[in-house]
DNA sequence: TATTGTTATACTCTATAACTATA
DNA sequence: TATAGTTATAGAGTATAACAATA
């Protein structure tokens, strides 16, 4: 208060009402917990990331799957290396350009997907306990559609792409 | 599809819809983009979650804002000798406890993380461009009812607190 | 003796640079 | 020459262990 009291609640507010930190704070509570829980699967947080983006988008390249998931590239390999040791995705050389590997999640893959969701569903009452069940499926359906949206070109930019054309 | 079609879609749809790795991704997204933003007022994405967390909490000792952030209390420190070093946050001894160094934000600190939170309006509307104006104030409500709720004896346990009385 | 905060140190994660193969 | 992926390596981030002050 004090100082700040000539300011309308409005004004503050506004500015005030920002979901980034909130959404660092609640994911890094969210992925502490998650790790107990998909150690018996053999799963790490990341690796939950990547499966339910690969389960979205589809077949695509590393370097697609890279720019999606906004990590370095060379990460990328050890993710998928991870994961293809777990018969969770397979890498095949495209047709098309043979330089590329077109990485798509197995039946396996899907199958563990669903099993670690399953068992994350303790650690997200418990993180989300101030939430009803309406309420939580409001806001799964809210990051499911914010993260659908692709990546922008000054997200791309940040990344480290100099020569984005925009 | 496939050998999953005998299942109906409200069985799979349960599973799969988990806020974690969803949290996690676009966390991230967000947390990359802020970077830049922030520099230029001194501060890492870091800093405006302590920030935020501070705002809210109001006084607090090193060891309860460890748990609430779910960071190490050796990493406490480090952090808020860069806040302190800006004039951002004050440790003072405590008068009951004189091993307790309570924390407070400064008025500094209020009017920074407020002139954070504006500069990031831009951040927040090129991650969050698939939803509209009014989503974003849900998500936001969500988030911030989720993040205030008091961290479970669970994840105090996962943090590393076997004598925890539950 | 137990707890709060600090420092020193080791470990993990992530990014940068050099290499191979394809185009 | 440029691009997709890989490997090796260095830098940033985070946690573990030992220490000083206070209870």
């Amino acid at each position: 208060m004090g100082k700040l009291s000539h300011m309308s609640a409005g004004e503050v507010g506004q500015a005030e009402r920002r979901s980034g930190a909130l959404l660092d704070h609640l994911a890094r509570r969210m992925r502490l917990r998650s790790e107990s829980v998909l150690a018996p699967l053999g799963l790490r947080p990341r690796h939950l990331v990547a499966l339910t983006v690969l389960r979205t988008s589809g077949d695509i390249s590393q370097q697609a799957l890279a720019g999606t998931l906004q990590i370095d590239g060379t990460n990328v390999v050890g993710l998928l290396n991870d994961l293809e040791a777990e018969g969770l995705v397979e890498r095949k050389r495209s047709a098309e350009d043979r330089r590329r590997h077109v990485v798509s999640m197995t039946e396996t893959g899907t199958k563990r997907l669903r099993e670690a969701e399953c068992a994350l569903a303790t650690v997200e009452n418990d993180v989300l306990s101030a939430l009803s069940p309406v309420e939580r499926e409001t806001l799964y359906e809210l990051l499911c559609r914010a993260a659908s949206a692709p990546v922008t070109c000054a997200e791309a930019a940040a990344e480290g792409d100099p020569d984005s054309s925009c």
